[in-house]
DNA sequence: CAATCATGCTCCATCGATTGAGCAAGCTTG
DNA sequence: CAAGCTTGCTCAATCGATGGAGCATGATTG
């Protein structure tokens, strides 16, 4: 054993895996590598397989549908001991194909209800950042508007949510034209805030890094003048993002607790299926 | 097969690539998820792969020269049929590992001697972004200051070379206090211009975003003054570091461009250790 | 000293997919 | 019609690691 380690010889583990009939492969579905939060989340989810003794294998689902589906079911050809469904867009399905296969699966980010999720406290977030966002603006009174994500999404709707308790906090109401929820792409943002119907309200919740690439390309074609009136804050955190001059603050997701925590419900019997909330971290800008 | 898809079964890999002796897994070493060139790397990876019927396998190595050896042999126990090295510190060691297991491996933004190797024409936009910087900066004549990156990388090495190539360009010369090669880490840039003898000066080449990162933490700690007086640009490129006031240019890696190359090596007989350089793309930003 | 137990070793069946050998049936051709 | 060929099917060996059965040796105990 000692000669075949020196000599490089390593186990053959596909018969290895064939024989034991246990991977210790850990499998996780992660939309996109293009953003900080998503970053951190597989960093973070390989740091701590690997000190498990597992062996982290990520596939990036593209935000597709099918995709997502192919890739799960390609991970479970690879007899994954458990899988960690990251922004699925349809959790349950990918659920429903592990539990067949006897493999334990935990919803990341966005939650479903046939497998026990751990996501972000996404109302509690929403409102402390559309408040310090109210607090900050230049026009006080006025309402803000809410750009990015999906209605069909767990998340923004919850974030809308705050996004209003905030509002009601200090008497005010929010007109549903004032929340564009186009999408998260950063094209689509920009053209829903180019198609906006009226002057764009001067205090800006947006619902993600990737809708602020959007946004900012937007805020870049106007006036100086427009410009300088605008405030903005941002859920979801970047370094750089964090430096922008209008930016005032960015709620950041605590992937670091999000990640033990899932990591510790894949310890726990799968009694329950719980839904997780951790909570976020404001950081103000101002 | 039929009723055996529509059951949602599938065949078990790992007894299938046991067989064959042919595992169709890429694997691909990368040193970090948080940053937009290497996330571009992942992604574009892994959409490449798929599109040629691989099952890309992709491994973070937190820029630790162990766990890069280890997270190889790992692979390698795994039955990849190749493997891309990206940013790798010692990329030739993992070349012998693969050769001795009969697995092609590619080096992607470092090169190495034993492996055919594609990178950025590092010289050549260091040059270039070195050129912007002197043309945008606030005291036209001074020379800049090089931070980030190591000595012993060849990146760094060739960056240095286009920034002294750049000064040369104009008639300037550069003494070698201001090259500042004190590691990509955020922490030790700020660092390293916290402890900078006599004062920096106004035109900085900042080396990756991850360094920038530390400058722009240092920045934020100088008078509004002194803080109006900088300009800097950047090697790499992010959206958002984009925007940010003072930064007059970046250079962006072809990443699409890099990965083509890289697969069309793979592709090839593997009779030459060629290194390929891939011309990075200047954003001006004044 | 015999009976029991602990330890260490060898050997073989097993995991599931694959592939080629072997065979049968049907077809073509001189 | 016989010989040769194609096609489709079944069957068993194989990939390499693993773990339990079987066996031999030495130690312990009544």
């Amino acid at each position: 054993m000692r000669v075949a380690e020196e000599q490089g010889y390593s186990v053959n583990i596909q018969a290895s895996v064939l024989r034991r009939e246990k991977s210790n492969i850990i499998g996780m579905l992660i939309p996109k590598y293009d953003n900080r939060y998503f970053g951190a989340i597989a960093e973070q989810f390989e740091t701590m397989a690997r000190a498990r003794g597992l062996f982290p294998v990520i596939t990036c689902t593209q935000r597709d549908p099918d995709l997502e589906i192919a890739a799960a079911k390609e991970l479970l050809s690879y007899q994954v001991d458990c899988l960690i469904a990251t922004g699925a867009t349809d959790p349950d399905r990918i659920s429903a194909l592990c539990s067949a296969a006897g493999v334990q699966t935990i919803n990341l980010d966005l939650p479903g209800t046939k497998a026990p999720s751990v996501i972000s406290d996404n109302f509690a977030g929403a409102r402390d950042l559309a408040s310090l966002i109210l607090d900050h603006q230049r026009t006080p009174s006025a309402p803000l508007l809410f750009i990015g994500g999906r209605e069909s999404d767990h998340n923004t709707r919850e974030r809308v949510r705050g996004f209003v308790a905030a509002h009601e906090d200090r008497g005010m109401s929010v007109s549903s034209n004032l929340i564009l929820t186009c999408g998260y792409a950063a094209d689509k943002a920009e053209a829903a805030l180019m198609a906006f119907d009226g002057p764009v309200p001067r205090g800006l919740f947006v619902n993600s890094t990737i809708t602020l690439e959007g946004v900012m390309r937007w805020l870049y074609r106007q006036s100086r003048e427009a410009r300088a009136a605008i405030r903005y804050g941002c859920f979801d955190w970047d370094p750089f993002a964090a430096l922008l001059p209008a930016n005032v603050g960015m709620a950041r997701q605590d992937v670091v607790s999000m990640l033990e925590l899932a990591f510790r419900l894949l310890d726990a019997e799968p009694d329950t299926v719980s839904s997780q909330q951790v909570p976020c971290v404001l950081t103000c800008l101002v």
